[in-house]
DNA sequence: CCGCTGCTCAAGTTGACGCTTGATAAAGCG
DNA sequence: CGCTTTATCAAGCGTCAACTTGAGCAGCGG
């Protein structure tokens, strides 16, 4: 099936995301492309834990990781993102129909009692 | 900060969604309200373990249980989800605005060469 | 009142995660 | 060729998260 699949991924993705220092490595790579010790220099962490970070977001494809000399350059995928987006705007959706169909179910009760 | 405060929220936020199971409960509740009995039912694992699930989920403002009768009623609240949603659009947005303005910038040099 | 249902609380186990240090690789530079 | 830079691999450590079981509590029904 393939909603297993994007369960695996919905996973791996909110995983990703739900670390602070991850969603701010994604935040600074929207801005530009970035190297590894770019990324790490602002926090008070060994680069190796950075790579580790950017390993968990290239593994869920948000970020590309290219070769360039000695440097690796790491890049933001953005369209992964819509895994996840699409996923909450349909939870969402789903909520507001339903909320939709209930008010309309109230007004014709109240219709008909006030027959 | 409020930037911090927005960070924790955006941690929970997204650790309550990498878990395939408040995933799922989420999506159950978008369809309509359900008690903790009801919720449990579909999956191997004791109620005890969903309703700490929901517990998480409360945590982070997605689900509000109420209380009728021995049962508590567990309703989404979709307008939570904003948070993470924003966030993401706004990495997507700022990458997207990044790769218009190379374009230009790529379209004014090729317009230079030209002339 | 007693027992049942619906649910939460508390404690313990197990596995995964975040980070560390140390070793290794590969590409420039003297 | 050694030395430095850039980065990954590997092992270990502490912490946290997801379950489990067992106990406790509030409403309802005999």
């Amino acid at each position: 099936m393939a909603i297993t699949v994007d369960d695996e991924r919905l996973d791996a993705m909110f995983a990703a995301l739900a670390d602070r220092t991850r969603r701010d490595i994604v935040a600074r790579l929207s801005r530009g492309d970035a190297t590894v010790t770019e990324l790490a220099a602002p926090y008070a962490m060994s680069m190796q834990a950075v790579s580790q970070h950017i390993g968990v977001l290239e593994r869920c494809g948000l970020v590309s990781r290219g070769r360039h000399r000695q440097s690796r350059p790491c890049r933001l995928e953005p369209e992964a993102l819509e895994a996840a987006v699409s996923w909450m705007e349909r939870s969402r959706r789903l909520w507001t129909e339903r909320m939709d169909r209930l008010e309309t179910h109230l007004a014709q009760l109240q219709d008909g009692e006030r027959r």
